[in-house]
DNA sequence: AATAAAATTGTAATCATTACAAAACACCAT
DNA sequence: ATGGTGTTTTGTAATGATTACAATTTTATT
C-alpha cells in the first residue's frame, strides 16, 4: 500500500496524514502481530529519531476513533493494537503470551449481539494453550 | 447461601476459607454489578475495618485461579470481577460505564472457540450504547 | 502450649497510560 | 516570502491500578 493511499485514508476519516501518523499506521498495517504501544515505539525510534510515546498513543487514539484499528484488551497489563477491523477472534496462550487471530463463523456478531443495545465494537477473546505450547506440555 | 457452604465450596477448591476470602467471595456472589477491586474493598471496609487492598487482590487471584470467578478486561482502566462463572457476554456503555450481562446463544463457544487450540477461557465482549443512554440522546 | 506454615496488612515500588505546556510545524491570507 | 493562527509533536511529570515485599497476625498441627 502506497503511503498516497494510507494519507487518502488518513484524510477521509479527518484525520490529517503527518508523517508520525503514516509512519504508526503503516507499522501497524504490516505487522500484524498486534504490538504494544511500546513496541511500535521502539520499533519507530530508528526511522523517525524524534518519535514519541505520547505521539504513538495519541495516533492510536485517534486512528481507534476513526474506527482504523482495534485495541485488544485480552491481556490485562497492556493494550494490544490491531489494524485489521476485520470480524475475527484472539486468542492468548497464558504459556507463551503470544497473540493468535482466529475466523469466527459467519454472522457470529449479529447472533449474539444484545439486542436493544447499540453495538459498536464487539470482541471475542479466548485464552488457553497455542498448538505449540500443548505440544511442549 | 450460609457461610457454610461457601467455605465448602473454598475448601474444593483448595482455597482456606478466611475471614476475609469469604467476605469477599460472598460479596461478589451478592453484588452482580461486576465490582473492581476498589469498589469491593471500600464496601467491606465497613464491616471488616482491618481488610486491605492487597487481600482483594489476593482473594481475587486466588478464586480466578480456582476458576470461581471471571476476570472481566472490557474496561482498559481497571478490572471487574465477576462471580457468574456461566456463558455469559458483558456489554459496556461507552455513554455511563456501566457493565451489563447479556446471555449467549446456546454453543456459541464451542462454535468459535479455534480449532487446535485449548480454549480454558471464552469471552465475549460488547460496546456501545445501552437502551437508557440511547433514549437520553 | 509450642512450633511451623499460611494469610493478612501497610507501605513502597512498578509501570502503562495520560496530562500538560513548550516547541515545532503546517496552513493560509496578505 | 512573511506573519499569524491553529494543530501536532515532544519530553517530562503526574496518575492510578496493580504488585512486591517484609513484618505482623492468624491458623493449623504436634
Amino acid at each position: 500500500m502506497t503511503t498516497q493511499v494510507l494519507a487518502d485514508t488518513l484524510r477521509s476519516r479527518g484525520i490529517s496524514p503527518t508523517q508520525q501518523r503514516l509512519a504508526v499506521y503503516s507499522y501497524l498495517l504490516a505487522h500484524r502481530t498486534h504490538p504494544t504501544a511500546d513496541t511500535v515505539y521502539q520499533a519507530l525510534c530508528r526511522d523517525y529519531p524524534t518519535m514519541s510515546r505520547t505521539t504513538v498513543y495519541n495516533t492510536m487514539r485517534a486512528l481507534f476513533r476513526a474506527g482504523l484499528l482495534r485495541i485488544v484488551t485480552i491481556d490485562a497489563e497492556e493494550q494490544h493494537f490491531d489494524a485489521d477491523t476485520a470480524d475475527h477472534g484472539h486468542f492468548r496462550c497464558t504459556q507463551c503470551g503470544e497473540l493468535f487471530d482466529f475466523d469466527l463463523p459467519a454472522d457470529t456478531m449479529r447472533q449474539c449481539a444484545p439486542s436493544g443495545f447499540q453495538t459498536d465494537l464487539f470482541d471475542v477473546y479466548a485464552t488457553g494453550l497455542c498448538p505449540h505450547c500443548q505440544a511442549t506440555h
